[in-house]
DNA sequence: TCAATATTCTCATTTTTTGAGAATTGGTTT
DNA sequence: AAACCAATTCTCAAAAAATGAGAATATTGA
């Protein structure tokens, strides 16, 4: 392993529990001698991606955070929800998160949440933290919408598209079809998911507007509500990203290509 | 350039206004051949740091929200310090915000802010915003309690040093035995900024709790209310940092250690 | 100040990256 | 369905950079 790969590798070692480390660590850990990790270390230092701590640990810099801030700004599908989300969970009139959340790569991934005033619960959905492809409202609602070339590619190889993929797929069109995914207790136990897609292919956005509650609280007329919310929330934002988000890139790439 | 530099010059070319990119735009801005630049695109999508929007346009990644959510759950000041922001804006009774803003490299970074219920304006301190060492109570209280060493350095070559550089020693000398540093209208026009240092020297921390509020809406009696309410809480966070932190830290590089 | 430890430096060797252009892919248009 | 266009990957020899072991040097805390 070289170039590229080790500075990945060096990044990767950082996680929840494992958010320090020196040198002589992350030189054990990875197999490589000192000097070439003080070397990798220095690099990353200087680009921001790592911080020395004192006593010689290191941890996660500050260009993580600028970098996020500056996709949190400019990233299309966010500035367009952001308020989606705020009218969401003010009309949900119960204790909720609204989540916005993406297919990134081939990973599903929230990118903005937003929760409602009084509301105790968090769910395992928050920014910034992979999710699932296969299970929850939030995944299932944007997995039924990727291109069938590209969820073969999602779902692993043909080996291991046994019984489970065929009732998956079943499931997958049977949502596309109705618009929206209502699930209760597939995350987290004792709550509910509602999600609804935002689809503007020619922005490459797959995504969906999702709400979580507390499934003991819903009944059958609360629910459907929500759903109208979510469904129709999710088409304005859609609506928003179409309108809103072409003329910038083009524009953009423009004014690079040019100069 | 080469190697890592080429990573770090592909991803400084996204800022506020370009925030897509596509490879022949950004290999005639580097300056070089498309070839390479897919390369290095190719290998910055796989880590994560860059995806590739639709028509062949790049914009940044889920990496960074990944790395940032990472950073906010396990970095010890945030999470020492967000309850603190929390009761700072619930207690100053008035529009305002609160910021933890630390000493990163050789930036000063917002890395937490909270909005009072209310608050019409927004300050230009912001998570994830660099901003300048020398100019509001922000970063000012900041620089006063970096060590001299340091803060030749930050402040450039001796060179530059001349009588501007006298005055500002003297003010960071005073905000040190003050402990605390108040402004107005030195950032944003009209806001004033309000500053209580939080140092931890054992944990490499040096940061600053501060509160912006609207100038205009503030008498003496009040100004005196909010210095001691700021103060009092940077204290606070500072002791929650002294008895949180320093266990973990060692625990986790010994684990390394020893694996 | 001194000792201990962290970090950088040195340099010959090995390994990767580089760049130019050819080949291929993928998606539209006719 | 074929042709077209642009985007992207591939190929390969030359050039550049990373590597690792240990020596040299900085930093830091007592």
């Amino acid at each position: 392993m070289a170039g590229f790969a080790r500075f990945l590798a060096v990044l990767r070692l950082f996680d929840d529990t494992a958010n320090a480390w020196t040198v002589p660590a992350m030189s054990d850990a990875l197999g490589v001698p000192a000097s070439t990790v003080y070397r990798t270390v220095r690099d990353l230092v200087a680009g921001g991606f790592l911080e020395a701590a004192h006593e010689s640990v290191y941890r996660l810099g500050p260009a993580f955070i600028e970098y996020d801030r500056l996709l949190r700004l400019t990233d299309p599908l966010v500035s367009a929800g952001r308020g989606a989300l705020h009218d969401v969970v003010a009309q949900a009139r119960t204790p909720c998160v609204a989540l916005l959340s993406r297919l990134y790569n081939d990973q599903v991934m929230c990118v903005a949440d937003e929760a409602a005033r009084d509301t105790a619960f968090r769910p395992s959905y928050e920014r910034g933290r992979p999710m699932p492809l296969t299970q929850g409202a939030t995944s299932k609602v944007i997995l039924a919408h990727v291109p069938t070339r590209q969820l073969n590619r999602l779902l692993g190889a043909p080996k291991e598209r046994d019984n489970r993929d065929g009732a998956l797929r079943r499931e997958l069109a049977d949502i596309r079809k109705r618009g929206f995914c209502a699930t209760a207790s597939e995350i987290d136990a004792g709550l509910a998911g509602i999600a609804a897609p935002v689809i503007v292919r020619e922005a490459g956005v797959i995504a969906s507007l999702s709400l979580v509650a507390d499934d003991t609280q819903l009944d059958e007329a609360q629910r459907r509500r929500l759903i109208l919310l979510v469904v129709s929330a999710a088409s304005l934002v859609a609506e928003a990203l179409r309108h809103a988000l072409q003329p910038p890139i083009l524009n953009d790439t423009r004014q690079r290509l040019v100069k």
